[in-house]
DNA sequence: CAGTGGTCTAGACCACTGG
DNA sequence: CAGTGGTCTAGACCACTGC
């Protein structure tokens, strides 16, 4: 039996294709149907055609759409919920993943209290304190994929964690954000946010991060920071800048965040 | 058809049995057969019944043994390498993983130089400072699951990494191992081994890592970490304490490193 | 009850590896 | 070439959700 999807290319077509050429190519160039099904799942999302918290068809209606078979389309899926891009739910459907109604308030926070359960130390409190228009500087540009000297929006605040009754100002973070696509974020807009600030950006930008990759050092603050943070200016802190990317491995924003671990740490899992 | 898999329960009798009972249990305990499948090849992995490095049974003859189809099997494999617990090699077989002879130095070491490539700054210089038997302390004994006062065996060691021709000592490394399953060890083991310490654990004492926790902090070295790391005493480290275990959660090692960020930087991926 | 995702099977064929 | 893992299909049935 021929199968063709409807897709730009039969993989048996291609392989074969590639098999009589005299001179194959370099890179077989052989992908198989459900990695092409996931590229166009893909795009489906990109181009916004279902949006964060919205269900996208069911495995059925895609296979069918597809001109697959269900299991095919599955572990296109499967692939697309391992990269969180996807959440399933038995017996409801399949929906887009996002940073709202998301029961961990800050899903790629890794700060964790010394002592007591999850973020459960209480709500933070959450101050901003600047957020004003810049041009962007060589380093800044450069982690954002935009040229020296283009509009960046660069926000710096703070959170604070409650404890023995009190908010301890924990986290500065610094972070800057391309101009265009964030045209219209205001101080206002942020400061009046409930919800996670990735949220806010998927809501009323359509900015979804999808990943983000992390380089931490340890570090003594400035003297604004050692001040914002209530520390000595010989205070170690961990120094951690992250670059985080939208779909298509698209950079978004850089966040510079100085994070006060007297009381808390960085946790992460190694496997 | 009714499916009797040589399994300790058929899921699907299990299933019945359940929702007959009058009072079904708070957890339905209803696993799926590859679940099942999973946790008797891990049973084999932790008895040894396949060594690190070797290959296990073709996904046929696993079927075949225990009485299930190839793609559940397959779906149980599946898991255990995503786990890092099994390599699949496409036309060659499924193997145990190993720390020895993969092609990463370092499996579980995060710290990247800030400029280059990999960490193909060259082979790190490795010196064991000392090694020596001691009385698990509290804090020691929690992590490792001990009392306190058994036998642990205390390490201590420099790794320094090449930068313009000289060695620079970056990372100061305390570790912690449980007397029992480690006798034997000594520094002149240490020192005369080429490769990862955990390559080392795994042929030497049959101690296979599978994953590690990590807190990170920001600090400032005690005297004698200061001069060993040739730092300043207020210059900000990264204290990276992580605790790694073998199957079964088991807690293996303590390890609390200081890593000097000066021209290094700890990498995370988020998603 | 219908509709969703989740499991399991059986069989065909493909891609990769090594002798 | 035989043997391995990798892909794809078609169909049956199960578990979960909500109406």
């Amino acid at each position: 039996m021929t199968h063709t999807p409807a897709i730009a290319v039969d993989p048996a077509q291609a392989a074969s294709d590639a098999n009589a050429s005299i001179a194959p190519a370099l890179t077989p160039a052989f992908s198989p149907l459900y990695q092409q099904i996931k590229g166009l799942i893909l795009q489906s999302l990109q181009a916004g055609e279902w949006k964060p918290g919205e269900a996208i068809p069911s495995e059925m209606e895609l296979a069918a759409r597809y001109r697959v078979s269900q299991g095919t389309v599955r572990k296109a899926i499967d692939e697309l919920a391992a990269d969180n891009l996807l959440v399933r739910r038995q017996g409801k459907g399949t929906f887009v993943a996002t940073h709202a109604e998301q029961h961990v308030q800050y899903r790629f926070l890794k700060l964790m209290p010394d002592q007591g359960d999850i973020q459960s130390e209480g709500p933070a409190l959450r101050d901003i304190i600047d957020c004003k228009r810049q041009r962007a500087s060589a380093d800044v540009a450069k982690a954002l994929g935009l040229r020296s000297g283009d509009a960046v929006l660069h926000v710096r605040r703070m959170l604070s964690f409650k404890r023995n009754g009190e908010f301890i100002p924990t986290i500065l973070d610094d972070l800057w954000l391309p101009g265009v696509p964030f045209k219209g974020l205001t101080m206002e807009r942020l400061a009046g946010y409930r919800g996670p600030m990735y949220a806010l950006f998927e809501t009323e930008f359509g900015v979804r991060m999808v990943r983000a990759e992390e380089k931490i050092r340890a570090v003594n603050p400035e003297a604004d920071q050692a001040r914002l943070l209530k520390v000595g200016p010989t205070t170690p802190l961990l120094c951690v800048e992250r670059v985080a990317y939208t779909y298509n491995d698209v950079p978004m924003e850089l966040r510079r965040g100085l994070y006060n671990t007297e009381s808390h740490h960085y946790r992460n899992e190694l496997s």
